[in-house]
RNA sequence: GGACGUGUACUCAAGUGGCUAAGAGGAUGGAUUGCAAAUCCUUUAUUCGGGAGUUCGAAUCUCUCCACGUCCUCCA
């Protein structure tokens, strides 16, 4: 009972309770980057979403087979039909090199990126070149079930005929099938299709594209879409628990696979659809033409016009669980400056707590109900449809009491012993375990004790100056190592240091 | 033009029918401090884009107007 858990469908509209198709395991299925180019600070966004998603599922106990896939080919600019290139082989051709190198080069860069934003590697991440054959089979499939014609050697899907034979198609995206069917004349550039509507799940190649392979119909390659209805049945079976992505593939992208899953098993491809939203640079869509865009290394190095100095991976990734993934985030120096802080107040706070011991006080006070409701709330809102900002509010809720019960504001013989270890727990659990933060302080990462020990002899020596009134060195103590980054906190039981 | 969504304090951002509208940052006053920083305690939206309606009761539902965003072509 403890591991339910709301989620947000889109193909409902509605928040609704999780049932998994077998229980205690969930499938999840994310749709991943076309790797033709770096990875873009909103797909990070997205990733970085589903990865909590994906740690919440694992901490309420389910076993989950996470598969997010690698789309490198079919991804096409432009229409099929009017001489539109694959993004991989386009690349490939404009730099020299063979697409798999592109391919390759690409995928490097974004698990770079993932581990870089702490995001777990998913359980398996399929390539569109590595199931061919299953695509091709799919192809004929939905050919043998009546929704897909060739002509010239391409396979498009008859989304018309689709429409009339269920009421799936454009019930994600909001489309209506009547406005499908209105623009039948629109037919320029569309030669080969017999509805504007309709689309490729298998293209010739012409004889200067790179990527291709035999099939039944021409030598070419599989249509975008294509590949996570394929990928999706073969890892998770026909109907499988969860689908993601972010919000902008809910049209054509999610709405065509679901219509290709239709169309060669006739079952629907997932339960639950959920969509992140998108990330927003000061109010506007990231475009590099309109040069509102940022890189994730300009975000971290603080090298581009929109920020006043760089933010570190962590404080980025916290400034995201700030917000719903249903909601646009707006990135703004102000918001990341105002996360930076908040992050470490966070971190600075676990510290603290880590420390705390010898509570002695009984299960009946206010203050250790309090505390008690506090974390119960936290997983709630967790459980209510991945809310962080709404459990991190309640953490920050934590810690002042947490400080208080250091500084002595607050006794420890008000809270128990069990309750301090569960909110030692608590901590741990969300920080690490759900929300996937790091420790990036100087003290975490330093791990010989050098800087530990020549901190604590300046701390000392500050101390005896200090005792003697000798303001002129312990200030100079402080400045200086303020001029490092290196805060010096006195408290009533001695000196702690933080490395900004 | 069509579809979907958003508009909450100085900024970011929760909350989708009912106690005093979360939280972070900022600002403010106080405690603490040798002075600071950090920390703790106050204060900071009688109000949720404007207007009308439904309801005993709405930021939350309906209508309308305004503004903005995303998608409809490639995008997470």
């Amino acid at each position: 009972m403890e591991n339910k858990f709301n989620i947000y469908n889109s193909l409902t509209r509605k928040k609704e309770a999780f049932n998994p198709i077998i229980e205690g395991r969930i499938g999840m299925y994310v749709c991943g980057p076309t790797v033709y180019s770096d990875v873009h600070l909103g797909n990070c966004r997205t990733f970085v979403s589903f990865d909590v998603i994906y740690r919440y599922l694992l901490h309420l106990g389910y076993t989950v087979r996470y598969v997010r896939n690698i789309t490198d080919v079919g991804h096409l600019e432009g229409d099929a039909d009017s001489g539109a290139e694959d993004k991989i082989s386009k690349k490939a051709r404009l730099e020299q090199l063979e697409p798999m190198e592109v391919v390759q080069h690409y995928t490097n860069g974004f698990h770079k990126m993932m581990q870089i934003f702490n995001a777990l590697p998913p359980s398996i991440e399929p390539r569109a070149t590595g199931h061919i054959i299953e695509q091709i089979e799919m192809v004929q499939e939905i050919i043998d079930n009546g929704f897909a014609y060739e002509k010239n050697g391409s396979v498009y899907f008859d989304t018309i005929k689709f429409a009339k034979s269920n009421d799936a198609y454009g019930k994600l995206s909001g489309r209506v099938i009547d406005d499908l069917l209105v623009e039948t004349r629109d037919l320029k550039n569309q030669a080969e299709k017999n509805h504007p509507s309709d689309f490729a799940i298998w293209i010739k190649a012409d004889p200067s594209h790179l990527m291709r392979w035999n099939s039944p119909w021409s030598v070419g390659f599989p249509g975008w879409h294509l590949e996570c209805s394929v990928m999706s049945t073969k890892y998770l079976g026909k109907t499988f628990d969860i689908h993601g992505g972010g919000n902008d593939l809910k049209f054509p992208h999610h709405e065509n696979e679901i219509a290709q899953n239709f169309g060669a098993c006739k079952c629907a491809p997932a339960n639950y659809w959920t969509h992140t939203n998108m990330l927003l640079m000061n109010g506007k869509k990231m475009s590099k033409s309109d040069g509102n865009s940022i890189t994730p290394e300009e975000l971290f190095t603080g090298n581009s016009e929109h920020i006043s100095k760089g933010y570190s991976p962590m404080v980025i990734r916290f400034f995201m669980l700030q917000s719903h993934y249903r909601s646009t985030l707006d990135l703004t120096d102000a918001a990341l400056l105002a996360g930076e802080k908040g992050y470490r107040r966070l971190m600075e706070a676990n510290d603290v707590l880590m420390k705390l011991e010898n509570a002695t006080g009984s299960t009946d006070t206010e203050f250790d109900k309090e505390i008690n409701s506090l974390i119960n709330q936290a997983f709630e809102h967790m459980s209510d449809d991945f809310n962080t900002p709404m459990a991190l509010a309640r953490l920050f809720e934590l810690v002042p009491k947490i400080n208080g019960l250091k500084d002595g504001h607050l006794s420890l013989t008000d809270i128990s012993a069990d309750t301090l270890k569960r909110l030692k727990e608590t901590f741990k659990v969300f920080i690490y375990d759900i929300f996937g933060l790091k420790d990036e302080s100087l003290a975490a990462t330093n791990g010989n004790g050098t800087m530990d020990g020549l901190m604590n002899l300046i701390i000392d020596i500050r101390q005896s100056a200090r005792a003697n009134k000798d303001w002129g060195t312990s200030d100079k103590i402080r400045d200086t190592l303020n001029e490092l980054k290196i805060l010096l906190k006195d408290g009533k039981d001695g000196t702690s240091w933080v490395k900004e």
